[in-house]
This record gives C-alpha cells, structure tokens and sequence, in this order.
DNA sequence: CTGAAAGCGCTTACAG
DNA sequence: CTGAAAGCGCTTACAG
C-alpha cells in the first residue's frame, strides 16, 4: 500500500505538494508538478488513508444515518419502505458530495453520540427521533445535525419534513366531499409530538370545519404493520354506528385494513372508504388501489443532505433551518360515497 | 475533547496502561488500576477516537456493505424490501460485534475498491454482484469479503445464498401436483449466473421430471417491479395456448402479475395459479395471498456476518466459506386445481 | 510555487 | 504489573 511519501519520493516532491495537489489546493502548486504527481499517483495506485486524513485534518467525511433500532411496530429496523427509501437517496447524495455514509441503529442516545464522537463525523442524519433525544444529542455532540420528520418545537434544531398536518386535513376533506359524516381513524398512539399527532390534528380540523367531529370511539389505535391493521380492522367495524370511512396514518395501515375489512365481510370502498399515507408502493399493490397523501421521501432526503451540507459549511456558525415539503392527494380507488344506509 | 493523555496524566499512569485497560488487555493491568482509570474514564466521558485507533492498530472495525446502485428494475437502490431487510439486520449483528458499518452503493468496482481502502475496512459484504466484479474486487483489495447470493464457480470466494434451483423446484412441483401441464415462467434475463438462472433451472427440471417441458413461448422476461410485472401478465396472456399457472421469480413480480391478470380478466387462482419467491410482506398484502417460497433473509444476513467475523478473526489465513440456507414452500391463496378446460 | 517540521491520538513491540 | 518511545499516514501553520 503505497503511502504520500511514497508518491512524493517518486515525484520527486515534498509530501506536503502531494497533499495540496490532491486536496484541489492546486493553486499553490505549479501545472507541470501537478501532472508529475497526478502521473505518478495514478501509477503506484495511491489511495490516501482517511483515518490519517481524519485525524490530522479534524474532519473525517463522514455522515452518520442513525434510525430507530425498533419502529412502533415493533418491527426490525430498516424494515420499512419509507425508511429505506430514505437511506438509498441519503446514501446517493452523500457519496455524491465525496462523504461517506455511516449507518447508525439507534439503541440509546449514549451508545449513539459515542460513535459519532469516536469517529468524529461531520455530520448527522436522524430519523424517528423523540424531543428528548433530539436535546441529549446535541448536548452531548457537537456537529451539525438534522433531524427528520420532527415537529419538537425547540428553533434551534434542523428539521426536514412535510406538511404532516395538511394531509391529514385535505384526508378528511376528501372523505367529507365523498359524502361521508361517520369518519373514523386509525394510527398508532400520539402522546407525544409527532406526524400522527399532526396528522390526526389536521384530520380533526378538516372533520370541525364541516361541523363534525371525531367520535371517540371512531378512534383506533394500531401499531404500524400490516398484521395490527388486519386486527384493528375489526375493532373499527364493532363500534356503535360505524363510520362509512377511515383515515388510516400510514399505507401499510391502510393496506392492513383493507384485508381486514374484506375479509369481514365489509367491501372496499363499497361499504367503507379508505384513506392512506405516504404513497408507498403497496398502496397500489392492493385492490383496490389506495387514495393516499403523497409526500416526496427521496426529495426529503435530499433536502436533509442539503441543509447539512449547508450547515457543515457554515459550521460553527451555522444557523438551523427548517425545510417543509408538501404534500398532495392522490386519487385512487379506496373512496367512494357512502352506502345508501 | 479529552484525550488517551489527558486520562493517563488524570489517573496517573501511562497512556499505555490505559490503553491496554480500554482495549481489555486487563490480565496485563492490576485491578486497582483498572479501577482508577474507569473512574477518569467516566468522569472525563472520554472517548477513543477511532481514526487514531484505526491508523495505528492498522484495524478500522469498520464493516462495509455494499449494494447495487440501481437494481436489475431501474429502480432506485436499497428500495427494495429484500436489500433493506438484510441491512437492517447486517447492522444490527455488526453493532453488536463492536463493529462500525458503513454504507455503500457500488457504481463502479473502482470507487468501492477506494472507499475500502481508504478507510482500510476490515471486512465487506456484498449485495448483487456479478462474476467479473467479484474477481476485480478481490485484486483490489486485500480484506475478508463474503458475497451474497452470487453463483459463481469460484471455490475462493466466501458466498451466503439459499437453496435457489431447490426453490424452483419445489414451486415447479407444486404446481404440477395441483395439476398443471401448462406452466409458464415469469422473471428478468439470466444470461450469467444467478438466482434467476437457479430458480429457473430447478424449475425446469421439475418440469422435466414430471414428463413436461416449458414451452419458449410460456417463458415471459420481465424486470423486478411491479409495473413491469402488470404489463408481463398481458404477454403470458396473449401466448398460444396460454399456461394456466405460472411460476415467478420474486413476490413483487408475482404480486404485478396478479394485478394484471385480474385486469386483464383472468381470476386468480380460479383461472390462473401463481408462485412467487421469497415470502416478502407483499405476498400477504395482496388478494389472494401469494403462495411462494420462504427464505430467511435476516438469517442470511447474520449468516454473512458471521462468515465475515470468522474470516476476520483468521486473517489472513482464513479459508473461503460457502453458506446456503434453506427455503420451504408457503401455501397461501394462489395456487389451484386449473380450470375445467 | 515549494518544503521542513510539528502534531493529530492512538497502539505496539520492547524493556524492565 | 507498568512505562518511554517510535510510528501509523496524513494536514497545517509557518517560512522562504
């Protein structure tokens, strides 16, 4: 493994010229002995060290990816389609940027801002991060982080998401206009300040507008994953006066759902519409196809990249932004009026 | 930051006794020792710096994973479920091993040869990689690697894979003992080696087996995705004398050419069976449910895993290790008898 | 435009 | 059981 020296020693240079000639400081170095470096360089197959690099250099090109370890549903990470969408265009941009990606399971926000302290990362990505964590991270490293999909409050945090609460606002529109009143729910628990918080908010808003509202036990609590929706499916149809529609908080909510009502004997859409979330391919792997909230997850990735390379420019200087993208209905074939009753 | 220095002047001993107490050479360190120095060690909240660590242990603990930078369907990487369940899992078992995992999507043997050394990883997996780049990759870089699902002849490769030809087989088989004659075969171009290939040939020797054969005009070529599978379904439609089963090379094939069957007017299973491979979650999404094979991709995961963990440890005098999993066949909604003709 | 030298924070024989 | 010293392969003021 040849070593700058090596290449300087051939060429006949200071290590210190290798260094500036690859590191694109090249105006400091004359075109001819550029050349002799490249040459040989590319000759011997030189390939720097990064740790070397990083350690001498304070700045290791690396960005950490850390998601939650366990997703509500109890599922094994990454499992989700969202998540890894998220991390393939997260991946694309990084190396795009000349960066490396380090992916990160988050077990506990100690082991995590070990790691990133351990290799000194540029920068972080979060995904699925509690307002509680978000505060520990940042106490207990300093870098630029953004986090994603987060609605904490704190305006001192980077933060890319969606318009979580438009959606769940044109969701209940769109059902209203169907001709629905009994419109139910479904999603996972939202004590805490989050998209389904924001969603089943924006759901509740459109249902007050039209001078209805959310009937208690219309509301259906389910963990993300296809098997608790199938369940859940039933608890929706048991409740007094059933609602002739849901919004569900996710696609595979949705997805679940729909199984769950068929196979009760509740046809889709005929006896009951269905509303999803995200625009994930399974919303049209079903029949039939789910109307679903679009939002733009691979252009939410590159959003996150963007504002942390934004900020790693500016760092320490840097300033927190807060990217929101929209979202949109996408019509499909899980609404329709409501039964005759 | 403190340093290895700072906790060495802090405990008053050498850096390298708190060296050989950090990196668990505690046989060589008296016990009231150890002591003191992880009682600085935690006062301080030192942590090691890894670039430090790596350039002079000539050790990075770094894993990499590397996956095809766009899938066979053009899709965008790590999008689809079976990549970003093996990763999920990859992390895990590697975090678990003290190990770092970085991420990586291969657009050239070159790059990924670069990255690696760069960062001296200590080992790497790889996610779909064809013959030629296997060899380039172990030219360019000296360090344990285990493939994943490559089919290649090379007895010097590591390789975790699964039963693939036995998986065609047994869906070949299942379909003839429901009673099919006419059997078609759904799936991307296998010009080299692979799981297509297997598949394919398993399938076609349980066919042979049975007296039959599959017919050129029943084999339907078609890239992994569901838009593509909805268009194939027309093509083994149209075809003379049209199967009445067919046999595909993934769930999400399967799953596509469901939806165009029943488009195109042709009930599943009632005039049209179908298996898919690999048991993901889009086979129980959809109705009927999928019947296919099962294979046990976090299995395959750890697997790869731990074939590198052993390899690393026997560096460089380890010998390649080839692994193949099982399959089992998973009876579910979309296989029956062919119609009454 | 170019270089000598110090230093980044660790580990590793080697010596005692 | 413990330590002094060299060295891993880079970058970075600083000087010329």
């Amino acid at each position: 493994m040849p070593t700058l020296q090596d290449v300087a020693r051939e060429a006949g240079v200071s290590k210190m010229t290798v260094s500036n000639v690859l590191n694109g400081r090249r105006d400091r170095v004359s075109p001819a002995t550029i050349a002799r470096v490249m040459e040989v360089v590319t000759r011997l197959g030189y390939v720097p060290n990064a740790s070397a690099r990083s350690l001498s250099a304070r700045r290791s090109n690396i960005v950490a990816l850390a998601f939650p370890s366990r997703d509500a549903g109890g599922v094994t990470p990454m499992t989700n389609p969202h998540d890894s969408l998220f991390l393939s265009e997260v991946e694309a941009q990084v190396t795009q940027a000349g960066l490396y990606l380090m992916a990160h399971s988050v077990n506990s926000v100690e082991s995590t801002a070990h790691s990133l302290r351990s290799w000194n990362v540029d920068g972080a990505i979060f995904l699925g991060t509690r307002a509680d964590e978000v505060a520990a991270l940042h106490t207990a490293y300093d870098a630029p982080m953004v986090f994603v999909d987060n609605h904490g409050t704190s305006p001192h945090i980077s933060n890319v998401g969606i318009e979580d609460r438009l959606g769940g606002q044109l969701a209940g529109r769109r059902l209203i206009e169907a001709g629905h009143r009994r419109i139910g729910f479904v999603g996972p628990r939202f004590d805490e300040p989050g998209v389904v918080r924001e969603r089943h908010a924006g759901f509740v808003q459109a249902l007050t507008e039209a001078g209805l509202s959310l009937r208690p036990e219309h509301v259906v609590h389910c963990d993300a994953g296809f098997d608790h929706a199938v369940a859940a499916a039933r608890r929706v149809l048991a409740a007094p006066q059933r609602p002739t529609a849901v919004f569900a908080t996710a696609d595979i909510i949705a997805a679940g759902l729909l199984k769950g009502f068929v196979r009760a004997g509740c046809p889709v859409p005929d006896q009951m519409s269905i509303i999803g979330f995200d625009d994930l391919e399974v919303a049209r792997h079903v029949s039939p196809e789910i109307t679903t909230l679009h939002q733009d997850i691979p252009g939410k990735a590159r959003a996150a990249v963007e504002v942390l390379l934004t900020q790693l420019a500016h760092w320490p200087a840097a300033r927190s932004e807060r990217r929101v993208l929209g979202v949109s209905l996408v019509e499909r074939e899980s609404v329709a009026p409501p039964p005759a009753s």
